[in-house]
DNA sequence: CTTTCCCTTGCATACGAATGCAATCAGTCT
DNA sequence: AGACTGATTGCATTCGTATGCAAGGGAAAG
């Protein structure tokens, strides 16, 4: 039966006992009797008494908050991940406050300072690089970071990211069992390491193949971009047999693009091979070939690592990467003995 | 140059003035002459000092923090507008914590509870149902709430949401005059406002130009429950010739299911029209023609409505409604005379 | 030159909870 | 019974900032 505001003080005087035996009753890990702690729960109950996290955090400097960074929620894999980020995070007690970077290339410093200003906990960025300036306030304020999605070197800070270079080689030696000779690449953001890393991965194995990309373009990660890239693409001589797209996202505007402006039909006239695995891919429209980034483990590795750290900041950074398998589905030929 | 844990205090000994001073320099509204300022901005930056926020919202009682409750982040129209809220509540000094309901039916007491603990300043809830003894709670502890893309009767809260009966009686008019005549509908989730006033309007129009929905089904808003509808209607008889589907999301999917299940062309063998316009509306795998939800507009309906509740609690809660119009793209023959 | 008024400023306190310290209490061992 | 041990408890202080109050200062008005 609670009305606005009700303080230890309040429970306290109910109670009988003093504030401080009321924190420690709702503090984990401090000592009371048997007798104090049922007697400040029940009137803790009557007047609807919940700690108050803002005082809480004033004190022990623990806000239980986690900022996450996002960009470019309209690729479905960053809802995804959002949401399974933020439940798992509730789970564990944390609360979190999102922030949009306003471009994918922007840097995002003003937002992370923002961040500090409410003492999160710690800082989980998907997709965005932060300054070396940055990284080093956020490591003298103690405040562990984790990048979901993008590794970056230098910087201290731990990173989970797919296993991009590997998959870029699954999605290469696919194609070439395929039988598959001129592959192109319409590839991720060349500021990225993950679109960088999966590039090379494609390239290097095209290589160990006796075969080179046909081309490669840098794709941005955009809608527009990429269906120009296939527009680019299309108006060579030698017109490419199958493409290898820099996440999902960017395939199904290849794909849109490719039928509807060259009236062209997949697999049979081209393939598409994309990366991520996003929820759409496995819809009949595009019924997407693509190499899967392991959401839920991901976030997992994220989580464990953020909170670890969290726990003992004396932990090193850590760089996980995460395998994912090619999913075979109908936008490529299958090669004799794959099975789907 | 700063390093960890800046306080007023630090700031207020090296401008050579008192903490109250330094305070009144970062206030908005309070009065400190151009020297003092000069002088506290100084020692400012060179220390690298920033308000504590926290410290702050004890104080005042304001965190200029919004809560938002999300659920059904598949469902491009969500995440869309979380971005946009995001952003523009950052544009005005906010910053917003996210909490995922658990489930679209499910109540999320639990949730807005801990929302309260963090002392928001308001709350934006998406989609989702809330228990009227909360509803109370958060008239008690002052906590405006905007129900945004959901009305709810009875609780005092304000809401947002497209002009759904319109826009259901938009979608027949278009049926009607495109001369469909057995016209089946998938509808929204009958629990959810939104569903049911697409519906009415729907319905009510068919009646008035003298014809009845061929059938209508719950879709739950669900992809596989939109699919299995779609097979009960193609099981009848009398198949239909066009079906309209309570939102984009399940559009899709009946789409998908008509075309890969039964080898259907769209829109020459049955037309689709559904409601949203999310972004992947316009790519061309779907290229759907479906009532249009203001996305923009609603949510600066819903800032404008909440921010200003805030300003002024006495303001009395409203109920906005946003019209938009049907967006004619490929998926039902045009009428004669109307224009894409 | 005095009076009045408004603008600044510092002092002290408050917000709500956590925690070091010292005192108290119960329980155990001899 | 007395001494010793360990668990509880209350007191007082702390976190960082905002704000009521009263005092100080300067300018304008008389």
């Amino acid at each position: 039966m609670a009305d606005a505001k009700v303080t230890s003080l309040d429970v306290a005087r109910l109670a009988g006992v003093s504030q401080s035996a009321v924190s420690r009753v709702f503090t984990p890990g401090a000592s009371a009797s048997k007798a104090t702690v049922e007697k400040v729960r029940k009137a803790a109950a009557e007047l609807g008494y919940r700690p108050n996290p803002l005082a809480r955090a004033m004190i022990t400097g623990k806000s239980r908050i986690i900022g996450l960074v996002l960009t470019y929620l309209e690729n479905q894999f960053y809802p995804l991940a959002l949401e399974l980020l933020s439940n798992a995070l509730q789970d564990k007690g944390y609360h979190v406050l999102i922030f949009m970077a306003p471009d994918i290339h922007s840097d995002i410093d003003k937002v992370v300072r923002e961040l500090m200003d409410y003492q999160v906990d710690g800082i989980i960025t998907a997709s965005v690089g932060m300054s070396n300036d940055l990284t080093n306030r956020c490591a003298a304020a103690g405040i562990p970071v984790v990048m979901f999605n993008r590794g970056q070197d230098g910087t201290g800070h731990s990173s989970v990211t797919a296993a991009n270079v590997e998959g870029g080689r699954k999605a290469a030696e696919f194609l070439v069992a395929g039988g598959y000779t001129r592959i192109a690449h319409i590839a991720g953001w060349s500021g990225s390491s993950t679109g960088r890393d999966r590039r090379r991965g494609f390239a290097e194995t095209l290589e160990k193949n006796g075969l080179a990309p046909l081309a490669t373009v840098d794709g941005m990660y955009k809608r527009d971009i990429a269906a120009e890239a296939v527009r680019g693409l299309m108006a060579r001589p030698e017109r490419p047999d199958a493409i290898f797209v820099g996440n999902d996202y960017m395939a199904f505007s290849v794909m849109d693009t490719l039928r509807a402006e060259f009236g062209l039909t997949i697999p049979d006239d081209i393939a598409i091979v994309g990366y991520d695995d996003v929820p759409l891919a496995a819809w009949a429209a595009y019924d997407l070939t693509t190499v899967r980034q392991p959401v839920n483990r991901m976030v997992e590795a994220t989580i464990e690592t953020l909170l670890s750290k969290i726990d003992d900041p004396s932990r090193p950074a850590q760089k996980i990467e995460i395998d994912g398998p090619l999913v075979l589905r109908g936008t490529a030929r299958i090669p004799e003995g794959w099975t789907r």
